[in-house]
RNA sequence: GGGCUCGUGGUCUAGCGGUUAUGACAUCGCUCUCACACAGCGAAGGUCGCCGGUUCGAAUCCGGCCGAGCCCA
């Protein structure tokens, strides 16, 4: 055998470590260059930086990649940008827990630098992770949400908004969290089943007789304004209409009738406070009762809970139900599992305090954002729907407004003399809490002080102009009009109530338009039994070790064909081993095939037809997964065909001939390996590369994907399951002859329908 | 309670009106056959969630039910 010029007796994971330095002299093959052809650009999530980067993220930035670099071998200029997320309440609870210091009890300015040192530690952990599993995103112009750059553009899209009378101040009931000490949004609520107490509390009728209410939330007994039971309620026919006094507090409500008591839920009469939740919130409004502010912000019991005043929910609730036992007040306490709000950070139950808050416009809009989300392309289709329910689910508008400190600043001042709400110009980075007013006087009254906003944005706000930012808004129109609505979004399914929502509301806003052309939404990265990893529940694998023991390629390939577009998938070391060996099988092909010449042609006999025909159809199947972002189908037919087809049978078949120096098969060999090194360029970069360097020179990421090629009969394929057949059988009969597979064996025919392979079929198997 | 999505061997998956139901990982047995033992060959493992219907024929179409996940009440 002659010397192969893949020398390596197998892929090593090293190698990925030497690649990725060429890469790095080689900085022309990834960037983005408008020569090569129209530009596409990628909006890609900017992560969060946190301890590591989890697993579940590293495979779907892997994803992201191969779309990138597929669409770059599809003869795009693709733009593949890389952010930072690094506003936020994540961060800011790292410093307040590191220093066991409560945000509003630091210096806001030593605050703020607290935390842009620990998240700029942090952040680069995943830059390096990134790098490491090959993506090929532009980390030279990487942008971070907390620079003075990306917050002033965040702001200067407010400011337009705002002046054009999207925003408003109201005081309204809205969800609370009394850990963070900020109001909430509807995104960043999760619902869990939390194990609950339901009290059964008596309220005496002055009328005579008693109404059980059932309640979890006793503590809000003060704030109790009325009881409603069902109209249909059999239980409670003679309470309607009367009027209950609440055990210790004393002060007579009304009981009512009304649809939103659920027969089937504890007691089926329930008390009505502000605020308990969403349904109190309506009723309140509904019956017209004056509610009565019982929680503060830091989430102690305020004046209005008597004697309970000062204390948290937790202990107000506790000690509200002992009282009540003792009053004999209290029927019972049931244990129950209860669906509660939490706090998406905190985890904390969510309170309903009347706040007052910025709010952006979003309800009126939603007939029109409907339309435009029919407008773009999902990739699976069926995931639009998530985004079509979440819409149809808002129920309130969106409060932008946070009382925190490591986030963008509202760029708003007020007049201190006629309170007018003045609004900078948009450009610079604007933080009212520290600087002066960009104004000597109030154009309204003339006065010269101002009081500068010392609220923040939700972090969403930031995000959700992404897309403007990469498609240059407002600092290269060109670009921008040529970019927008942008090619892509890639993104989790989690975050489509979110990241994708907030980006669709706020480009239509501003563009009126929808901001994306496609929408691909990948799964949950779940732990190999299909549970969310998370770190408390000890089935964290961290992605630096199995990057180290496997490989970025072993990673990538399992995350392009563990599972179909848009499903999530169950990270496993067994099955990133598998695709390992899927690594090393294409290697062993390849150091084999790099033992021949690679010559431009060659007088092709049946079996090399056959397998360019089996290659074609490989090829029009693959090209046309990557241009609908579908990774699952290259990978798994490129695995398919090479495992299956090319190398047990093929390269089984021409081995005699390429030996002899038969161009028809060398060709044959080498022009297999070449498309399928190709089609696999996108999945698997690293030992792609490697292989090409060696064998061909040059990188295969230079290269564009394999088209068709032309005057080879399609219809060869047909051949296939036979001469599968053929030799499956022929393998099986030597063994069962005890026959070695390298020594002849008589009284083997080939069949008459594979005829046109004899040769190859007679020398392979040592047929007579 | 409502909506959406999904339901094929232990796990992932192909098939989408007619196949002995595909392949991978894992399991078991045999074999170093000159690219590869990180391999090859072979075996075991499935009532295609359940029940009806349409059809000569259903994993595949229709209806109902059950289960899982997500979202909303």
């Amino acid at each position: 055998m002659p010397d192969p010029k893949l020398a390596a007796k197998q892929w090593d994971v090293n190698f990925e470590e030497e690649l990725l330095q060429v890469w790095e002299r080689e900085p022309g093959l990834y960037a983005y260059n408008p020569d090569r052809g129209p530009t596409y650009v990628i909006d890609t999530p900017p992560p969060y930086p946190s301890g590591d980067w989890h697993p579940g993220a590293v495979v779907a930035y892997a994803l992201i990649d191969m779309i990138a670099r597929s669409q770059r071998m599809l003869g795009k200029a693709v733009v593949f940008p890389f952010g930072l997320d690094r506003n936020g309440i994540n961060i800011e609870r790292t410093v307040e827990k590191k220093h066991g210091k409560r945000l509003h009890q630091w210096d806001r300015q030593e605050f703020i630098d607290k935390c842009r040192e620990e998240i700029t530690a942090i952040g680069d952990g995943i830059l390096r992770i990134a790098k490491r599993m090959g993506m090929t995103a532009d980390f030279g112009h990487a942008y971070y949400t907390d620079s003075d750059a990306y917050r002033a553009f965040s702001q200067a899209i407010f400011i337009d908004l705002f002046n054009r009378g999207l925003f408003y101040r109201g005081e309204r009931p809205g969800f609370y969290c009394v850990a963070c000490e900020t109001p909430l949004a509807e995104a960043d609520i999760v619902h869990e089943e939390v194990p609950s107490k339901l009290a059964w509390v008596r309220f005496p009728l002055t009328e005579g007789g008693e109404v059980t209410i059932a309640t979890t939330r006793p503590e809000l007994l003060p704030a109790c304004r009325a009881v409603i039971v069902h109209p249909d309620d059999e239980r409670w026919r003679g309470a309607a209409g009367k009027t209950a006094t609440v055990p210790l507090f004393g002060h007579e409500v009304p009981v009512r009738a009304h649809p939103e008591a659920r027969m089937d839920f504890g007691s089926g009469a329930a008390m009505i406070c502000s605020y308990g939740d969403l349904v109190d919130i309506r009723l309140f409004r509904e019956l017209q009762l004056e509610p009565v502010k019982a929680i503060d912000e830091r989430g102690r019991m305020t004046a209005a809970a008597g004697p309970y005043a000062g204390l948290r929910v937790e202990p107000a609730r506790e000690a509200v139900l002992k009282d009540l036992e003792s009053k004999g007040a209290l029927e019972k306490v049931q244990s129950i599992l209860h669906k509660t709000p939490l706090c998406e950070r905190s985890r904390t139950p969510v309170e309903f305090l009347l706040t007052e808050a910025w709010y952006l416009k979003q309800l009126e809009f939603r007939p029109a954002l409907e339309r435009v989300v029919g407008e773009m392309a999902f990739h699976p289709p069926r995931h639009r729907q998530l985004l079509l329910d979440w819409i149809a689910s808002l129920t309130i508008d969106w409060p932008v407004s946070r009382h925190r400190y490591y986030h963008t600043e509202i760029p708003l001042w007020t007049c201190g003399k006629c309170k007018l709400v003045l609004v900078p110009k948009p450009g610079p980075y604007y933080r009212p809490w520290r600087d002066a007013a960009p104004w000597e006087e109030c154009p309204n009254c003339s006065a010269t002080e101002f009081v500068g906003e010392t609220r923040v944005f939700d972090t969403w706000m930031d995000s959700s102009c992404s897309n403007l930012w990469v498609t240059r808004y407002g600092k290269d129109e060109a670009f921008f009009d040529e970019n927008f609505p942008t090619h892509l979004r890639t993104q989790g399914r989690e975050i489509v109530r979110t990241w994708l929502y907030y980006t669709t509301l706020k480009s239509w806003l501003v563009k009126g338009e929808k901001p994306f052309q496609h929408v691909f939404i990948h799964g949950l990265g779940l732990d190999a039994r299909g549970r969310a990893m998370h770190r408390t529940t000890g089935n964290y694998l961290p992605a630096d070790p199995l990057i180290q023991k496997f490989g970025a390629d072993a990673i990538r390939f399992f995350a392009a064909s563990e599972t179909g577009p848009g499903d999530d998938y169950r990270i496993s070391e067994d099955k990133i081993g598998g695709a390992q060996k899927f690594i090393t099988k294409l290697w062993n092909v390849a150091r084999f095939i790099s033992s021949f010449p690679a010559i431009p042609a060659g007088k092709l006999k049946a079996s090399d037809e056959w397998i360019l025909a089996e290659l074609n159809a490989l090829i029009v199947e693959c090209r046309g997964a990557y241009e609908e972002y579908n990774l699952f189908v290259p990978a798994n037919r490129c695995r398919e065909f090479l495992w299956n087809t090319f190398a047990p049978h093929y390269v089984e078949m021409v081995k005699g001939r390429a030996y002899q120096g038969d161009d028809g098969a060398v060709y044959g060999l080498h022009a297999t390996l070449r498309d399928l090194l190709r089609l696999l360029a996108p999945i698997v970069p690293f030992s792609t590369d490697k292989i090409w360097r060696e064998v061909y020179g040059g990188s295969v990421h230079g290269e564009l994907l394999p088209s068709l090629r032309a005057g080879v009969r399609e219809e060869l394929t047909k051949a296939t399951p036979g001469i599968q057949a053929f030799n499956s059988d022929t393998w099986k009969r030597k063994r069962e002859a005890g026959i070695s597979l390298g020594q002849p064996i008589e009284g083997i025919a080939v069949p008459e329908a594979l005829k046109d392979f004899a040769d190859d079929l007679k020398r392979m198997h040592r047929l007579p």
